[in-house]
RNA sequence: GGCGCUUUCGUCUAGUGGCUAGGACACAUGCCUCUCACGCAUGGAACACGGGUUCGAUUCCCGUAGGCGCUACCA
């Protein structure tokens, strides 16, 4: 067999925002993609007109701009094969409809939604296939004249494919193996609807496949069991030879209890699912995204990638280059994935040490604004490198070192009993003048002064130390004291501690 | 119900016909220390069950059970 150029797609529908499930279905494509220099292509399939959804495409394509997640091809970004949205490729479909219909590999069914629904109440499992279709209204079972006379007379048709029972079909999938099944159980699929001229996912799906020349096709395992239908379908236009190799991925799971992931799981345990915000256009309802959740783009990816996939050794920390090199559709697990977004925290967290005190000060400083505080980069950097390890998430960062800007206007009642003792007003009182007649105020110069008058006078370390810090702070927590002191500068120290000396003498 | 897929610590997973079954998250403890964190160290924790095959099965085979999916004129 010659090797054919590699060339994968992601085709959502736009029924509303992408699930995180189809935010990794779309990074395994592209991570594939990448990995052998072939194409990715974004494909809509808009074929069911009542589940459309406004805004949705746009959703999807902002989402991808955000994780960095790159198409080659496909609406908005060009290429051969277009249109790239079904709804547009009505006469393309026309075309292969008639196709089937002329070799007789497919019928035209009249039966209606109503007398589909009546016979499925009235027979136990009903099925359209081999054993009922001679009895349903179809091209099979009517003369061709009464067919015709049905249609003149505007009667609205369905088409459907014509399986051909007891046969054992093989799909060789690369992450299952072989999966055989036996066509008796698949029913005739409604392939064509007249009523709004377009296909069904199956038949758009084959054709636009065959057409674009995918060699590819990574989708998530809710399609395993129509992949035998698609490999009939392939059989039955004669492209069996150029028919894409599957690989039919896992599902992602709740993080606890049954089923599979949902956006109430989000809702429930306070994590997205979605990775940017969505307002739904017809509730008007609020869905949280990763984005605006304060998740890092690069963190969402890492841990993504390993929700069902693992490259053998130990590491963890991948960028997508790493992934793109180490990526593998043979190494991904068979079984669902729970989400452990717990883990997903973890991954932000790392990518915040990681990232340098200059990029995650720009991320910051829109936070430090919205609380109505100005600041300068430089002293931004210099507070983010000594606070960034201390949290998950860039907006924690106010929480963590918001005494910078703000002195405390209260003080924390347990530490004001544990830390401010008897002497405590009197000491305070001492370093505040010791500071103040300071002519270098420099971190290490104070540190210098304060431990040798410590020594001096007798006193303990952590005495000073954690009264100072609740002058400064207002509570226990934060780095080391004169890189507190060092930053908010001399007036401000004294300041502070002789507040506290008034307010908790 | 039918059909298909699937099963290693709580979670994500590595791995093997013979190993003290490895790593990470989470959890616990300790260290560090002027506090809170970070960090570091240590610890507990798994081969679903029952039959085979075999000198030996977590690994191979067959069942059972659990989980997941599909079963639309939705994708």
């Amino acid at each position: 067999m010659t090797e054919r150029k590699v060339r994968v797609r992601f085709a959502p529908s736009p029924t509303g925002p992408l699930h995180i499930g189809g935010v990794r279905t779309a990074l395994y494509n592209y991570l594939f993609a990448k990995q052998h220099g072939g194409d990715l292509i974004f494909r809509i399939e808009d074929t069911d007109s009542n589940r459309f959804v406004e805004g949705a495409e746009e959703y999807i394509l902002e989402s991808f701009r955000w994780l960095g997640i790159k198409f080659d091809e496909g609406v908005t970004f060009g290429g051969n094969c277009g249109p790239y949205r079904q709804s547009e490729r009505r006469d393309i479909y026309k075309k292969y409809v008639k196709v089937l219909l002329d070799s007789g590999k497919a019928y035209i069914a009249f039966d209606t939604p109503e007398e589909l629904e009546r016979k499925r109440a009235e027979v136990d499992n009903f099925q359209y296939d081999a054993s009922t279709r001679m009895s349903m209204r179809n091209s099979l079972a009517l003369s061709s004249e009464e067919v015709n006379n049905l249609i003149e007379s505007g009667h609205q048709y369905v088409v459907r494919f014509l399986v051909q029972p007891g046969e054992k079909i093989v799909v060789n999938d690369i992450i299952r193996g072989v999966v055989t099944i036996d066509s008796s159980i698949l029913d005739d699929k409604v392939l064509y609807k007249s009523a709004d001229e377009l296909p069904t996912y199956h038949l758009a799906n084959i054709v636009d496949d065959h057409l674009m020349n995918i060699s590819h096709v990574i989708r998530g395992e809710e399609w395993l069991p129509s992949a035998p239908l698609h490999v009939l379908l392939y059989r039955a236009f004669g492209w069996e030879d150029t028919m894409p190799q599957f690989a039919h991925l896992s599902l992602l799971l709740k993080p606890e209890g049954n089923g599979k992931l949902s956006k109430r799981d989000g809702d429930r345990l306070g994590f997205p699912v979605f990775p940017l915000e969505w307002h739904d256009p017809k509730s008007g309802a609020v869905s949280s995204g990763f984005r605006e959740s304060d998740y890092l783009p690069e963190a969402v990816i890492n841990f993504l990638a390993l929700l069902g996939w693992n490259p053998g050794d130990d590491v963890e920390m991948m960028s997508m280059d790493d992934l793109i090199s180490k990526f593998d559709l043979s190494k991904c697990s068979k079984a669902g994935a729970r989400f452990d977004y717990k883990k997903m925290i973890w991954f932000n967290h790392e990518y915040i040490l990681r990232k340098s005190d200059k990029e995650i000060a720009e991320l910051f400083m829109p936070v430090v604004e919205g609380h109505g505080v100005k600041t300068d980069m430089c002293k931004l950097e210099k507070i983010v490198s000594l606070m960034k390890g201390r949290v998950n998430f860039v907006h924690e960062l106010w929480d963590a070192c918001s005494f910078y800007f703000i002195a405390p206007a209260e003080y924390d009642e347990k530490t004001v009993k544990k830390r401010w003792k008897e002497n405590s007003a009197r000491q305070m009182g001492e370093l505040a003048e010791l500071l103040d007649g300071l002519e270098d105020f420099s971190i290490e110069n104070q540190e210098r002064v304060v431990h040798e008058w410590i020594e001096q006078k007798g006193y303990g370390m952590g005495e000073i130390m954690n009264a100072f810090r609740l002058a400064l702070v207002g509570e226990g927590k934060g780095p080391q004291m004169f890189d507190i002191s060092g930053l908010i500068g001399k007036k401000e120290t004294v300041e502070r501690l002789q507040r506290a000396i008034n307010v908790l003498a």
